[in-house]
DNA sequence: TAGATTGTTAATCGATTAACAATC
DNA sequence: TAGATTGTTAATCGATTAACAATC
């Protein structure tokens, strides 16, 4: 691991990519050999400039006058993203979000493979989900270590997440993906990404009630 | 509806209302009378400046020396947001996130409420989640507009979802919340917000690969 | 009063957008 | 060749952070 200073990607564009990747699989199922930034800036109403620096981070040349090559851009895109081999993860707490997230097939595509579960309710473990049995929670740390899991993902109730999110550190979970509504205290060398619908939810009540006024 | 330019609300600043909102009910829950912008700051890790800046949306006033009356605060926020008094909203789709988002009890604390659902599969058409029933979707431009339902709510697979959202459009939906994974082209008096898992883990997956560089 | 904290103006930083030369 | 499109530099815009006067 060099010490060099790493360059960062700037959070927007990294965002943005997954949905460039959609609108390419359709053109590759199409088998449009190419595609210019005008065309991919009208279908996802970006502007054709962003498109191209975008698409620059991921070390993709293209092509004047023609556009990128469909499959390598996808390659070059799904390689930036480490989607090509999968990291195994491990989610704790299997009610309604975390039993849908174990039963998501597609995240597997997204560089994301879920092999195991933890809970603390007595009725779910030993369960199976999709193949992926249910522990309690006592054996994450010892799993995560054997196993070398590096992701954790935590769908527990809010009031649990910290202690959640402790027990990963102390298992040398690299990164936590997290959909409790609680902020999380990590050292600085784990990761944390949120996804807090209670954000998304106000956005879209703030903006709706703008309209209102 | 005035014609009046609406003033904006930072975007970054109404996804971090939420997080102050659970610290507030925190500190209301031990009965801390008022809390600093450093004290807040502290506690979530921002700038104080930020802070100040963010609640300021709100039109919250602080007493200097003081800080902010944690109760005033937290009516200030849920009142910016929209929270006190729900909106209602209809779902389409009920497979796994659909169904996990029905159960979740939480969001008619967050201002939404969802009455009712809609599906295509006749297994799960007339059944009930919570006591919300799961419609055939021919029946949402009906109810919708009986109802004056203004959100909508996307979590069909992402082949379908642009024809959802014609559906919500020609019903008058006023707002979509957009849990499939494609990008939907809607008018632009037509408010969308995408959660969008496969961005999310794109920013987990190249942060992760950048540790490991 | 002195000092802590707010509210606001100014400076910085980073992302978006515009302009344009290079190139196939 | 002419023209479309890339890649890149420069300008703009908006969010974050710093500085500081006002105030209780």
């Amino acid at each position: 691991m060099s010490k060099e200073k790493v360059k960062k990607y700037p959070v927007p564009s990294v965002r943005r990519l997954p949905a460039y990747l959609r609108f390419l699989y359709e053109l590759k199922a199409k088998d449009r050999a190419a595609v210019s930034c005008t065309h991919i800036s009208d279908e996802l109403r970006l502007d054709p400039t962003q498109v191209r620096k975008d698409l620059a981070i991921t070390g993709i040349v293209g092509k004047p006058k023609i556009g990128y090559m469909v499959p390598e851009l996808i390659d070059a895109i799904e390689k930036f993203l480490g989607w090509h081999d999968c990291s195994e993860a491990f989610l704790v707490g299997v009610g309604n979000l975390g039993g849908a997230l174990l039963n998501y097939p597609d995240f597997k595509k997204h560089g994301l493979n879920i092999i195991a579960a933890f809970d603390i309710d007595n009725e779910k473990i030993g369960k199976t989900f999709q193949g992926k049995e249910i522990f309690p929670i006592e054996k994450f740390q010892n799993l995560a270590s054997r196993m070398h899991v590096k992701i954790g993902i935590i769908t527990v109730p809010p009031k649990h997440a910290q202690e959640i999110a402790n027990i990963m550190i102390r298992a040398d979970i690299k990164a936590i993906w997290n959909f409790a509504p609680a902020t999380l205290n990590v050292p600085e060398n784990v990761i944390v990404e949120n996804v807090h619908l209670a954000s998304s939810l106000a956005v879209l009540s703030s903006r709706l009630s703008e309209l209102y006024k």
